[in-house]
Formats: structure tokens, C-alpha cells, sequence
DNA sequence: TTGTATGCGTTATCAC
DNA sequence: GTGATAACGCATACAA
């Protein structure tokens, strides 16, 4: 009755409403979570290595429900676990939460996703890519953004572009390659696969990648690596080999993280837009169960464009 | 009565927990709340710009609650807000939590800590030095391993050593500078006002930090930074005045991001024990509400190490 | 030692 | 539209 029932006048809740202010009157979130058998809790599940990312998502999530009565519980899963989804299960079992966001790489198992819509708890999955219909997905464009990255090297005249490829089985490595290849093939420039490497979206992996591939004769006058941490490692990797970046060597990263702007020089890399995925995927899901939570803040956004950004790491090639 | 009362024989209790596993009872949080008016929830207060410390804080405190049924909510506050402290009594007050974590810089305000006390909630202070008594306090000992840094520097022969501070107001700010003053008096070197600056903790301010100390005359041959961020400005200052490091100038910085190995040369810092410190503030926080949630764990440390790490952007003056 | 009634503060369901 | 009452599931106090 407190909670705007349809069959009440606007005079009546009009009347409550100053009443209720009158008296300072704070409901009881334990007692309401009894009776609804349903906590007003927002769980962060996540198993991302990235703490700029996760941190930053979590600053996205906190906006939205800055002023309501819900909290943010964060609890990071370990996806190598075997009873990774009974530990889930028992703690939404327990926890009740009004609903779950799902960060990469763990929003992609399609059976987490299940699991929540058997346990009967909303859910909304953050990707690269469309991982989901609109009401359950936040996603970004990586294979677009790449696409423009690898554009903007070969308008700078680049033809002999590396790549260094993020971890098997994470879709947004796939998407950002699909998007490098993609471009390639349009731009009609053969690819040379001794230009490209396998890494794991690690610091070392970027320096034995870049190794690997600077090695090669001829090299590549460009690398484009997966995330910002392998392109470190492969700017570490021109250090050692006394290739100079980026008169020699243009890299691009990807993630504008801290350290995109700390290197020397500072890395062209594409900043996704995370503060704003996190306030969109609270918003879907508190909407669902606070339907005037929402209200005139517009409609909802699935795909949210990142950015390219264009630093001293990128040159013209030389030779 | 299902959680060990004293007056209870240890065959009726084991004929209870085994009753209790064969039908898999599981008790329900909720009504748990409700009944003893206190969530089972450890709230972590913080407003620390630094993300991975934020959430490697956050990766320890879940190492210790993880089989348990606490759950972490995380609450970031507006220290500049006027009403910081209303906004944090009512969460308080309408989630009731166990406990609260308070991480720098807000940590260190005194009124927050008596908020906590007034509300009945308890808390552990995350601090660079002794904030309260040793129940409610985990400390770093930033002023002893700035000293070892900055012993260091002067073993390999540095004399002119620079120093950018943090912000006025923190005190970590101010026990990273006192490990400095202290130490260089110790020493018996005198120590010249113009090779020390202001910073705020950021990149930005790293960097003016350095363009200024750098145009001393003479200048430098080592600048001492308050934390990696702003290390990173004094190495970009370097770059742009064509100043070698190490050759030329060494730095050292302070936490051990991931942005010190990742820069080139890598940056020589001092790593603090953030993961087993929220590890450590977890257990003091439950440990007086489930008394043998510890049993066997040891006792608990108040104050936990940084470890000085050598990288290469320390060398010995060149002149 | 065991059983039983009552409270916790809200929502939901009925009568009225 | 209003008002009383029964859940919700656990803890506690008191009686047996």
C-alpha cells in the first residue's frame, strides 16, 4: 500500500506521503525482504582481471542506485572452478537478490545465464557483443571500434599491420580479430600470420608476442594488440630489440586503462564506454521490478559505441 | 539454539547438525536480519581514486568471508559532500550491517569512525600509520619503507634527491613525506626546497611536479615520488626535457601498480600488502561477532609490511 | 534438556 | 476505499 498500488486516489497518497515525511518514518529493508521473500541487493558477479574495468563498472552501477534503497553486493566468481555454478546458485538461493550483472568473461556462459532465470533472479550480461536479447544485454562495439583503429593505420600509410590476439575463448578477443581481419580483407591488404600472435590480455604475453612478431623479416610497421597491457608488452619488446615507437613501430592498444596514458609514448588505444554500460545494466534491471524507478530518464540503450583515441604511439611507417 | 549455545550437550548438537545436513536445511538470511535487527553484511565505505587498490582491498576482505554467509557491499562516498556523514548514518541505519571498512582517505576522519560507534556498527580503519586502537585498525608502514627507498637512493651515491608530494589532508601523504625528511636528515644531507613539489596523487600533477623540480639548477639526480601516478608524471617531465632515466635521473614511485613494471624503464616502488590487509580488517570485523569463525587462524596483525622493489628506473648519479 | 509462544517490521489477503 | 490479520523464517524468553 506504501508502494503506490494502483487502486489508491492521488489524495489519500498525497496524505500519506506528508504524513510519512512528517514522522521520519524509514522503512525496514529486512522486514521488507522477508515479506517479499526478495532482497533489494544488486550482485556484481564477475571474474574480470582488469581492476580499472571493474572498479569503473561498479562506479556505473552505484550512480544509478545512488538514491534508491538498493546496495551493490560484488562477488567475484572463479570461472576455472568446477562448482563455480553451485556456488552461485546456493548464494542467489540465499541471497535473493532483486537481480545479477554478469561482467565479461563470465557473461558469456550461456549456462549462468540459465542458472539465474531458473533461480528466478533477473539478470543482465555485459559483452562485446550482443550476447543476449535487449532486455538482458549491455554491449559494446568492439568489432567497429577496431575496425576504425586499423582504418586510421592504414590511411597513415601502414600495409604490413600485426596483431596480437586476446585469450581463446573470450569473445571480445574474437570480436576485436574479426574486426582486424575484417578490415584487412577490405582494404584488400594480405595478412601475414607471422604478424600475429596469441596472447592472454597479459603483460608478458604482449612482450613474448611482440618478440615473436618483431622478429619476423620483414617486420610489420604497425601492431595492433588486443588490450592496453599487451600493447605495453609490445612497446617493452621494441625497447629491447631498440625499435623506436613510433617512428619505426606504431602500436595501438585497447581499454584506456591507466597505463594507455602513462607509457612513452602515449598509446593510441579505444576507450569503451563502462561507466555508462554499468549505469544502463543497473537501470534494465531495477526497471523491471521499480517500474517508475526510471521514469523520463529515456529509453534504454543496448549497444553503447566506444571511442578511438589517438595518441603519439601511432606514426607514419618510415620506410 | 542452532548456533551453539553453551548450554548444550555436544551429542544433542551433533544429532542436530546431522539432522541439519540430511534434509539441507539452509537458513534463510533474511529472516535471520529481521529477528536480531543486523545484516549480515560487511559494507565497504571507501572514496579512494586508486582502482586496483580498491579492489585488491576488496579481493582480500572476499578471501575471508568467502565460505561464509557474509556478503560484501560496496558504498562509495563524496568526502567533498556536505552531507557525506547523514548520507552514510542512514545506509547505516536501514541496512545495518556488521560491520563497516573504511579504506584512505576517509579512513582517517575521526567523525566517521564516531559515526560508526554512535550507530552501533562496527569498523576497522585502513590506514598508512596507527588511525585507533589496534582493534579497529589495519596500518601500513609507508614511513619506514619510504626510508628503506630512499636509503637505497643514497647508497648508490645520490646526495641531490628530490621529492613530489601527496595531497595536504592525507595522511599517507604525510608519512611517505616524513619517511623522506627523516631519513635525508638522518643522513646529514641537506635538503633543497626547490627539488621538492606539491602533487595531488594524479598523473597530471606528477607531471608539473617534474617540470618544475627539473629546471632547478643544479637539478636532481633522484626524484622521490608519493605514488606511482604521479611518478609516472615526473618520468614523462624527464622525456620531455631529454633527461635519461636512469641515467640521468633516477625515480621511484609508490604502490606498485600495474603502471610501474609496465612503463619503460620500469619503475622502482614500494608494493603494500593491500590484498592481506582487507584479508586481515575482514576477520577483526567478524571475529567479535562469530567468535570461532577464526578458530585456528592465528592472531591478527595490526601492522602488515610494503616491500621496497628495485626496478630499473634506479641508478646511480652519472656526475 | 525440550517444547512453545511471541516479537522482528513489512506485505498481502481478506473481510468490511 | 479501509482496517484488521495472517504470513515471512528465525531468535529468544519462558514454561514445562
Amino acid at each position: 500500500m506504501i508502494n503506490r498500488s494502483p487502486l489508491l486516489s492521488d489524495a489519500t497518497r498525497d496524505k500519506v506521503e506528508t504524513a510519512i515525511r512528517k514522522i521520519g518514518f524509514v522503512p525496514n529493508p529486512q522486514a521488507r525482504a522477508l515479506a517479499l521473500r526478495r532482497n533489494f541487493l544488486i550482485v556484481l558477479l564477475h571474474d574480470n582481471p582488469n581492476a580499472q574495468t571493474v572498479l569503473n563498472f561498479q562506479t556505473g552501477v552505484l550512480q544509478t542506485i545512488r538514491d534508491s534503497d538498493l546496495a551493490l553486493v560484488v562477488r567475484p566468481v572463479d570461472r576455472d572452478s568446477a562448482d563455480m555454478l553451485a556456488d552461485v546458485r546456493t548464494f542467489l538461493e540465499k541471497q535473493r537478490p532483486l537481480g545479477v550483472l554478469l561482467l565479461p568473461p563470465i557473461s558469456e556462459r550461456g549456462d549462468l545465464a540459465d542458472l539465474c532465470r531458473n533461480a528466478g533472479v533477473e539478470y543482465v550480461r555485459i559483452g562485446s557483443a550482443m550476447l543476449d536479447d535487449e532486455a538482458h544485454c549491455v554491449a559494446s562495439n568492439d568489432r567497429e571500434v577496431v575496425s576504425e583503429a586499423c582504418q586510421a593505420l592504414i590511411e597513415r600509410g601502414h600495409r604490413r599491420i600485426g596483431f596480437v590476439r586476446g585469450p581463446s575463448g573470450f569473445r571480445s578477443a574474437q570480436e576485436r580479430e574479426d574486426g582486424f581481419r575484417d578490415t584487412m580483407a577490405q582494404a584488400g591488404i594480405a595478412l601475414n600470420e607471422e604478424w600475429i600472435a596469441q596472447g592472454n590480455y597479459r603483460f608478458s604475453s604482449g612482450l613474448v608476442a611482440g618478440e615473436q612478431i618483431l622478429k619476423a623479416a620483414p617486420r610489420p610497421t604497425a601492431i595492433l594488440a588486443s588490450n592496453d597491457e599487451m600493447a605495453a608488452g609490445v612497446m617493452h619488446a621494441a625497447k629491447h630489440l631498440g625499435i623506436d615507437v613510433p617512428s619505426k613501430l606504431s602500436i595501438v592498444g585497447f581499454d584506456d586503462s591507466p597505463t594507455a596514458s602513462h607509457l612513452w609514448p602515449p598509446l593510441s588505444t579505444v576507450r569503451w564506454p563502462i561507466v555508462e554500460m554499468g549505469r544502463v545494466a543497473a537501470r534494465k534491471l531495477v526497471a523491471r521490478y521499480l517500474p517508475d524507478f526510471d521514469e523520463g530518464a529515456g529509453p534504454l540503450p543496448t549497444r553503447l559505441a566506444s571511442t578511438f583515441i589517438d595518441r603519439a604511439s601511432m606514426g607514419s611507417p618510415s620506410d
